[in-house]
DNA sequence: CCCAATTCTTTACGCGCGTAAATTTTTACT
DNA sequence: AGTAAAAATTTACGCGCGTAAAGAATTGGG
């Protein structure tokens, strides 16, 4: 560092001995310039330590380099996790990314939408609340902004959706569990505000049918993002109105599992799958704590990796083919079961 | 909406008959134009619906509305819930909060202050890393933005520190613990990367000594964000060799807790504070999942209103005190017990 | 009703960079 | 060495808004 301070592109251009057109065309794309300009600028870049000013840079061009991520409930840490990976995927494609957190909340989601549309981005991956979200507002957002839905989807709405197969992770669970003993109950709220809740109940359903057992589903009361509570009271309430036909509970998710299993420890119900235990009970979505409870919990995983890889790959080919693919795509992975020590 | 697109503020002041620079003057504070003007804005903006390209807004702007907010590992649920605090007082004040994650790693925090600096905030509420973090890099990105460190602390750091006293912590967990059973031993990483855990190792071997007691502190291997696992092999390994010389652990927070009460739990070593159990373990912090374990965590919980609520009035305080305190402040809030069922 | 203080309008310039077009220089290849 | 293609330079304009200064309009208080 020379400890001179460069001011703008204009002054940067002239202490490395370039043009601010070419400087410029360097900023917007490394790659876009010759080798040897380059290294030129990036040795100067050394010396001078200039940035250029995003938002003269921005204002004045179509799109930015600006990738919008909005996820429901970050203080979910499935969606942490996922959020993580999906920001690293997008620094390392040269974007930059912009997280913004629903909340819970609709209003907070539309928010985040019209903050996000007021930033230009080149592109948003959007997870959805669900329910609760203003199909409206949505909609006439996703028309102005190249956008992939993840994790849930609403039909329609997006150039793309990437998530999970729901019905792979019910029939995997429910058909481990039937071969392995009782039958699954399917645990779940009784108004769940995600999507993914509906299907996976419509596949337990499918599933076990096929299999030629009774379905029985338990629908909690509870609202909210807190699943674990819910799940927890949920849990209680089950146990002492004696709701299960069988020794088996399956959980729509990872989080009302959790409480599910707390309500069992602090009754003395013991879970696990050797014998002489009171229940078994599995779960889907291989939430980052699941193999912390006690017992660990047997679940199906979401292919994170794949998830954030793909909804990635799918925008930044979304952007490249300006914004618009001839019709909607939707790209689902399969789960894979883990098995630890509760099913 | 009039449909009529209103494309820069030339054109909205045509449309709600004012003139451009008063309606500057109100987007950039509302409460600086007359009420009746307002009034006459707030209704041209329902009509017509613009909104001002906030590029354009900031380049040519000392200090922007943004407020930065960055956290050492957000997938981590206690700063999920901290950020999601900060996240909306911010928004009330009337500032645009933008999250950063450095994701455990020095070179992301690194990043993420020099992506916040090109952006120009009006002030940035930072909890580092702790050990790893770049103390130089710090240090001159504070010179240049007005900086509230939170969290962790950082001598010098920062025009002002909002944490959590972890004295109050610690004596109040020894206290408890010695008084009702055998007293704790200290259970912690080797190698903490937060400035918090030492400070608690101090206390809990300052409160001992005080108590009468001989402090009795295990350090286990590992390294990194995953407590929980580092936790869980930290609890296989102190069973196995029986380093505990009573039944009583303390451990340096809730996210090794819950992988030690894991590992309990997988080697049939019941916990708890009733009588019959084999080991009473407590713990700090009141991690989001800690009602969740098995048994429910008894902890020292951090007062995450007050912390949150704090750090963005020092740093709106900060902001309107032109980015600099005539001394650096430091405020610490005592934790207060949480008793469940573990210990 | 007058006057001073406040608020708004008019005018004008600049911010830092994007970007287009025409020109010159460099590169790669025969 | 000659040539076409590729890359860089020069020139010039515009983006949408901040902001300063000077004047006009509005307000409120006596």
């Amino acid at each position: 560092m020379d400890g001179d301070k460069i001011r703008n592109m204009e002054e940067f251009a002239s202490v490395s001995g370039l043009s601010r057109p070419t400087l410029s065309k360097y900023f917007h794309d490394p790659e876009s310039v010759r080798t040897s300009t380059r290294k030129r600028i990036e040795a100067a870049l050394e010396q001078y330590d200039y940035r250029p000013n995003i938002y003269a840079m921005n204002q004045n061009r179509r799109l930015t380099k600006n990738i919008g991520i909005v996820v429901p409930f970050l203080a979910d840490p499935f969606f942490a996790e996922i959020a993580r990976n999906i920001e690293n995927l997008v620094t390392e494609s040269g974007y930059r990314p912009i997280l913004l957190n629903s909340q819970g909340s609709p209003e907070n989601e539309i928010d985040n939408l019209d903050s996000l549309r007021s930033i230009k981005p080149a592109g948003v991956l959007f997870a959805p609340l669900g329910r609760e979200s203003d199909r409206s507002a949505i909609e006439s957002f996703c028309r102005d902004v190249p956008t992939v839905l993840f994790d849930s989807n609403i039909d329609g709405m997006g150039e793309a959706f990437v998530g999970s197969d729901n019905y792979s992770f019910v029939s995997q669970t429910v058909e481990y569990l039937s071969r392995t003993g009782e039958p699954p109950s399917f645990f779940e709220m009784r108004n769940p505000a995600n999507p993914n809740a509906n299907k996976r109940r419509h596949a337990y359903v499918k599933m076990m049918e096929r299999l030629g057992l009774e379905p029985h589903v338990i629908r909690i009361e509870g609202s909210g993002w807190g699943f674990e509570e819910i799940g927890r009271q949920g849990g209680f309430k089950v146990l002492e109105e004696k709701l299960l036909p069988t020794d088996t509970v399956l959980c729509s998710n990872d989080r009302l599992a959790i409480g599910f299993l707390s309500a069992c420890f602090e009754r003395g119900v013991s879970v696990g799958r050797v014998d002489g235990c009171d229940l078994r009970v599995a779960s889907h979505d291989d939430h980052p704590f699941s193999r912390f409870t006690c017992p660990s919990l047997t679940t199906a995983a979401h292919d994170y990796t794949e998830v954030s890889d793909r909804s990635v790959e799918t925008l930044l080919r979304l952007i490249e083919s300006g914004g618009r693919f001839e019709r909607r795509e939707e790209e689902l992975f399969a789960a894979h079961l883990i098995m630890r020590n509760s099913a």
